[in-house]
DNA sequence: TCCTGCATTTTGATGAGTCAAAGTGCGTAG
DNA sequence: CTACGCACTTTGACTCATCAAAATGCAGGA
């Protein structure tokens, strides 16, 4: 594979460009990290299953990544991302949401078939390509999931929202950000009408059944197990 | 590197996907061929320039080209693209040429900047955005620099066209073609105003200064070496 | 014909990324 | 306190694309 025409690594002065591989594990990580929402270590399990490789891949992988600076290791409980790191791997965030928005905005995607293709393009994409499209879309801050676009500089502002398990009940909420990338569910997502923009109430929640009960804009009425309501995030009206 | 999410081989049935190296060499050896007009092979040394590899990484690349039925290969002759490595060089083509004119069109790129980028891009692309962006632009046929788009199906129609060299004089002429991907010399031929759609009339041509005078759209008279003027495509307006 | 020059081919090595399978270490159940 | 299981690490091998440098072969000049 030649080398590739991207994001240097402005921080870590001259280092060697990271393929796209070191990016995807950078992003992986990110995004794991998020996930267990404690500054916590990602097991190298973890990684792997995410990446979609055999565990043994996953330590050379990071191994690899902590020689170049961009995670610290610890031996036998896992990897996180250094500042260095985070930044590349915020960077790689940034390219896959705006190309996510983009294909939906622009050339008319379906947002349930967006993130396969941003995974391609987002390794792709020069910094120029990057700045046109931002412009383009009139710099947004969410992609068409609701997740938010990282931006060109400064950190993200985490505005934690409340998912469909623990938003109040009785009260107009409006449906944020749905956190799967399935095309499958964001189909289903689809059909119901709970995509990101709808206003919906909580009707009710049973424990013992796990599930909730949602009216959608004051029609339709709609049980949701509890792993699906978990992925709705909802913020007030 | 993992695998790529792009163009099977409809026709190769089960053949694995063409890396993005692969597709390269495709895209050049066409190129090569095309430039050398009859249906010579292409010297592995041309071949290897063209990709900036020393000649031995061409012989065994095509070598394994050629175990995939992509061209055929004459040691110590060249190599050529079968029916096959034919058709898949024109998918690439037809990405690369798409992707130059999106850039264009769509986001504002100058059109001395797109041609590398979109060898970035031209990898990554699925047939579902290239639709999506051939639609947008109306089914062009031709990219920035006049080079034709191949069609997603059927052969290209080669129209013959003359250079600044062969054309008739004193007549207007329109600019169809820079053949050329320079992006200084692109640059130069936007600060003369002579890119794709311009008209202009051959003044003179001096056999032994190697030169040509052209006078665009009626007002500035200027004077090309033949290198250059070599490069500039007309067409009856 | 013989020889030389040069393009081409071969050979051996390298780096990235991966897997299979064997080895290791640590928490916890007994 | 010991041992088991499971997560993690190591090892060896493989593929792809590449280079450096040595070997080869052909075309033309003497």
């Amino acid at each position: 594979m030649r080398a590739e025409a991207r994001t240097p690594l402005d921080f870590l002065p001259d280092a060697p460009m990271a393929t796209s591989t070191v990016e995807d594990y950078l992003k992986q990580l990110y995004l794991e990290q998020q996930q267990a929402h404690a500054a916590s270590l990602v097991p190298m399990g973890k990684l792997a299953a995410a990446m979609g490789v055999v565990p043994g891949t996953a330590t050379s992988m990071v191994k690899a990544l902590a020689d170049s600076g961009l995670v610290t290791y610890e031996p036998r409980s896992g990897a996180k991302l250094t500042k260095g790191g985070e930044q590349l791997a915020l960077h790689v965030l940034r390219r896959h949401r705006l190309v996510e928005l983009f294909l939906v905005k622009i050339l008319g995607l379906d947002w349930s078939e967006v993130h396969a293709e941003a995974d391609e393009l987002e390794h792709a994409i020069s910094e120029k390509v990057l700045d046109r499209i931002d412009a383009l879309l009139e710099h947004p801050s969410v992609d068409p999931h609701g997740d938010p676009i990282p931006p060109a500089k400064g950190k993200m502002v985490g505005t934690r929202q409340h998912s469909l398990l623990d938003c109040v009940l009785h009260t107009p909420l409006r449906v944020a950000r749905v956190i799967d990338q399935e095309p499958a569910f964001l189909q289903f997502v689809n059909r119901c009408g709970l995509t990101p923009g709808t206003v919906l109430t909580v009707k009710s929640r049973e424990e013992q059944a796990a599930a909730v009960s949602i009216t959608i804009a004051g029609k339709a009425t709609l049980a949701l197990g509890s792993a699906a309501a978990g992925k709705i995030f909802v913020e007030p009206v």
